[in-house]
DNA sequence: GCATGATCATGC
DNA sequence: GCATGATCATGC
């Protein structure tokens, strides 16, 4: 070993020194010109930087002091803020071992009990490639697992051992937990290995810290955000959060929106997002900066109240940001942002319905995430039609006062579209570099989709 | 009545 | 000014 550190304070200061540093001045080695490994930025710091060789062992990087060394990348968004650009990839999943074991003794806790990141910013050069170069270290960061956090993980956990445990390693989708997850992982999504309890072969999976979570750890640790706690440790102990979110939302069931402001001593606004509103003060919280309730960021939560006539029809599709054409170009599906998003989202659906008058009933609600199934086909295949649109030539032609396209439609294959989005048509054109302009398209969940997600809560 | 195009309203 | 959520308007 080339170094040893006495404390973890000795640690972590030698690690701050990095701050402010591109990774082309770290890069002692020429490891940047000379390698083409994935992890690119973590074998450059660990080598370089630490001048310790690459391994895989069960335990920490820094075992003196009990200390796992982590890179990860930082994006600006289109509004400003930094968020994680991806998930933070842990160790591989042993089917067979970790059903063995407590939490205290799982290969995630021995590995990666305290975790020293780098945070990095990740840019790109003018041609849309990474400039690993000026990648540049914004913040090292000691991070340990304490409070809500912890317990999250450890009810994570279990879910992931009982998946195994029941002889579903197979069926274990990032989408089923919270902050840890267990992503896919090996040389193509294909890789396989064996599991404890059943025949079939399941993915090789590593554990993970789902993409949400990192980008709370941005903004506390870079940004500095302060945000809104509605749970404890305490009441985490005994229950799910997914059950603690219905133990809120519970006792207004039934209720219309009127006698739930009444309840809660809350003004009902008059405005267009009034159930919004509502809906967050169930939870103890003013406004609906939702993203500000740590919960709700920390597992990347997105709100999304649902109205129903009262006849149970459901007008309206479900739309996400629009989409980044020139990178639907240059990305292939399997480090799409779409992907990323769709993946890493939990929807919290809290539908009304209206009753006789008019008034919107809260019906119940509803966590959900895409299903990996789902993922993996329909909306893979939606995202190599639209690539495939923008590589052979978006048409678009008259009819009436409208255009229509040739963008896929809510038939396609019944789960998503691609719809226009923005203040105007004019104002949300885009330009490629091919020199086609195509107005702003979103993507949207196709309304009857949605309505059958939550079809068990309405009449 | 539904699918799709078009744009509004709000908050930062 | 822009991103995001929400909803209106048009065409079949």
């Amino acid at each position: 070993m080339a170094f040893e550190y006495e404390t973890i304070d000795d640690l972590v200061s030698y690690a701050r020194e990095a701050e402010g540093e591109y990774l082309k001045d770290i890069d002692k080695q020429n490891m940047l010109e000379n390698t083409n490994v994935k992890g690119k930025v973590g074998t450059i710091i660990e080598a370089s930087y630490f001048g310790y060789e690459i391994n895989s062992k069960p335990e920490p990087d820094f075992a003196d002091v009990g200390v796992e060394l982590k890179t990860t990348g930082l994006k600006k968004l289109k509004n400003g803020q930094l968020s994680a650009k991806e998930r933070l990839v842990l160790n591989i999943i042993n089917y067979e071992d970790e059903v063995k074991v407590d939490f205290e003794d799982s290969s995630f806790w021995k590995k990666n009990a305290k975790l020293l990141i780098f945070f990095y910013t990740y840019t790109r050069d003018k041609d849309g490639k990474p400039d690993y170069r000026h990648f540049q270290i914004v913040k090292t960061v000691l991070h340990e697992f304490t409070g809500t956090d912890l317990e999250i993980i450890k009810q994570d956990f279990e879910d992931i051992k009982a998946k195994i445990l029941s002889g579903e390693a197979h069926m274990i989708s990032e989408g089923d937990t919270n902050i840890l997850g267990a992503c896919t992982k090996g040389a193509t999504a294909k890789s396989l290995r064996m599991q404890p309890y059943s025949e079939t072969p399941a993915k090789q999976r590593a554990f993970s810290l789902k993409q949400g979570y990192m980008t709370a750890l941005v903004r506390k640790y870079i940004k500095d955000t302060k945000m809104i706690s509605f749970t404890s440790p305490e009441e985490l102990e005994g229950k799910t959060f997914e059950e603690l979110l219905h133990d809120y939302f519970r006792p207004y069931i039934g209720k219309r929106d009127i006698d739930i402001a009444d309840d809660l001593n809350h003004q009902l606004s008059r405005s267009k997002n009034k159930l919004a509103l509502l809906s967050s003060r169930i939870l103890g919280i003013q406004g609906t900066s939702l993203n500000r309730i740590e919960e709700f960021s920390k597992l990347n939560i997105k709100f999304k109240t649902i109205r129903a006539t009262k006849t149970g029809t459901m007008q309206e599709s479900m739309s996400f940001g629009n989409v980044d054409y020139e990178e639907i170009l240059q990305e292939d599906w399997e480090e799409s942002s779409l992907k990323m998003e769709m993946e890493s989202i939990k929807w919290l659906f809290i539908v009304f319905q209206e009753d006789e008058e008019g008034n919107p009933v809260l019906k119940g609600i509803k966590l959900w995430n895409v299903p990996e199934s789902i993922l993996d086909d329909e909306i893979r295949n939606f995202y190599n039609e639209v690539k495939r649109i923008l590589q052979e030539g978006f048409e678009e032609w008259p009819v009436g006062k409208q255009r229509r396209n040739n963008f896929p439609k809510s038939g396609f294959n019944g789960v998503c579209h691609l719809r226009t989005k923005g203040a105007n048509r004019e104002k949300s054109m885009v330009t490629l570099s091919d020199g086609q302009r195509i107005p702003g398209h979103a993507f949207w969940f196709n309304s009857r989709f949605v309505k059958n997600l939550v079809q068990e809560l309405i009449d």
